[in-house]
DNA sequence: TCTGGGGTCCTAGGACCC
DNA sequence: TCTGGGGTCCTAGGACCC
């Protein structure tokens, strides 16, 4: 089996650079959601030494001196971007894992070494002049090594996007030139406590034997352990359901008003409610958190979160909105300066195998509610909430939420594309 | 002053049962 | 009053990913 996988370089920058050519070649980054924090950069910002996650007011002087172009996210152009991508992919490898916004492995059967490698490098060029997007690809036995290949064809252009172990030899090779906290599974928790004990590169790693993997790291140590010997043991996950829903932000001014919470509580779960039937599915538990900013030290710490299980699992805007709100009653607590809130969706099920209940009288009102949910679903274009329930707040959910520097949704809106020609 | 959001999986520990 | 061990289920927290 080989895995070809396909990572799209500083992707969120390589966007905004499509549309954008006169970003090329400078030191950009994007913003987190509320400009909060860098989530890609360029080349350009890398050698500045601008950390991934560094708070934008960190920056800001560089930005301000005009040697750093900063742009706020734009979800809507890096996921028509991703679409097409995607499916640029597909046509060359039908068995293909969309991975994240913008990876993807490509599962080639039946084909030899020549073979993927010519796609591949047809694909990096192909991507380059159609999206006007930067790809690597980097093809290997496992998943997890052909993460490390497509590393390699990123960080060293001999390669022309393009890297391919396909022998022992090369496979040792990478392993030795990898730091541990490189490898896919190794987080910035683990890696220092592997240093301390003796293991800095992905080949010291490997080296060691399996009981001593097993008792420092669990099973999913040894899961990556064995990706680097070439074992395939990653399966191929289902683009299956979700199995919870989240949605959160911090905003831009901290709340202490219990009604202007409720209304951004509402807000949140209306968005989870609509993911939710997106999908053909139903929560049983609805969960709500809020927070007080937890960067300050000198105020007090208050994160409460707490759940309802429902009887029947739910759907509808209503069902969902109003149970989040009888549980911010219940842990909300006047006199805290709240800076971030969410509603999380778990126990999902799908929608269309829902039992009812014995004992569930309500079950005409629900199906109503949901009939009015598909209205509203219908309406309700991305973005754009005209219709909504009385405790949400009127017009678009990212009120409140700052984006100062965003750039026009170019490839989906036509009026954003004419205003930069 | 200003520090993201959305997921998955594993594990340790508590409650409860026999 | 003394006292064990095993199984299951749930939850909170940790670690990882992008």
């Amino acid at each position: 089996m080989m895995y070809a996988l396909v990572d799209c370089n500083n992707f969120f920058v390589s966007c905004e650079r499509a549309f954008q050519p006169q970003l090329e070649g400078k030191a950009v980054v994007v913003l987190s959601n509320n400009d909060g924090c860098v989530v890609a950069r360029s080349n350009e910002s890398k050698a500045l030494g601008i950390e991934m996650c560094t708070p934008y007011f960190k920056i800001r002087s560089l930005a301000d001196s005009g040697r750093l172009v900063v742009r706020s996210s734009n979800y809507a152009l890096y996921g028509d971007l991703s679409v097409r991508i995607m499916s640029i992919l597909r046509s060359v490898s039908p068995k293909l894992e969309v991975y994240s916004i913008d990876e993807a492995f490509m599962i080639m059967e039946g084909m030899d070494v020549a073979q993927v490698k010519a796609i591949s490098s047809d694909l990096v060029k192909r991507i380059r002049q159609w999206i006007g997007v930067p790809v690597s690809i980097g093809v290997a036995s496992t998943k997890t090594l052909s993460k490390i290949a497509s590393h390699f064809a990123k960080k060293y252009p001999g390669y022309r996007g393009v890297c391919v172990m396909d022998n022992d030899e090369k496979r040792m090779k990478a392993l030795s030139l990898t730091e541990i906290g490189d490898v896919w599974g190794i987080g910035w928790r683990t890696a220092p406590k592997l240093g301390a004990m003796g293991v800095r590169s992905a080949s010291d790693f490997v080296q060691r034997p399996q009981e001593w993997v097993k008792k420092h790291l669990g099973i999913m140590g040894v899961r990556t352990w064995m990706e680097l010997q070439g074992k395939d043991c990653i399966e191929d996950q289902e683009p299956e359901k979700r199995k919870s829903i989240c949605t959160s932000r911090s905003f831009a001014n901290s709340i202490s008003d219990k009604n202007e919470l409720a209304s951004r509580v509402s807000d949140f779960a209306a968005l989870c409610a609509h993911k939710l039937r997106s999908e053909n599915s139903a929560a049983h538990t609805v969960w709500v958190f809020i927070q007080t900013n937890r960067f300050r030290k000198d105020t007090v710490q208050y994160d409460p979160m707490s759940s309802i299980s429902l009887d029947v699992p739910a759907s509808s805007t209503q069902e969902i909105v109003g149970t989040s709100l009888k549980i911010l009653e219940a842990i909300y607590e006047p006199g805290y300066e709240y800076k971030r809130a969410g509603v999380i969706l778990t126990d999902i099920v799908d929608g269309s195998s829902i039992q009812p209940s014995l004992f569930d009288f309500d079950y005409g009102k629900r199906s109503k509610e949901d009939k009015v949910s598909e209205v509203m679903d219908k309406v309700n274009v991305p973005g754009r909430n005209l219709l909504g329930l009385a405790t949400q707040r009127p017009g678009n959910y990212s009120d409140g939420i700052r984006c100062s520097y965003k750039s026009g949704s170019f490839s989906t809106d036509w009026k954003d594309l004419i205003e930069v020609h």
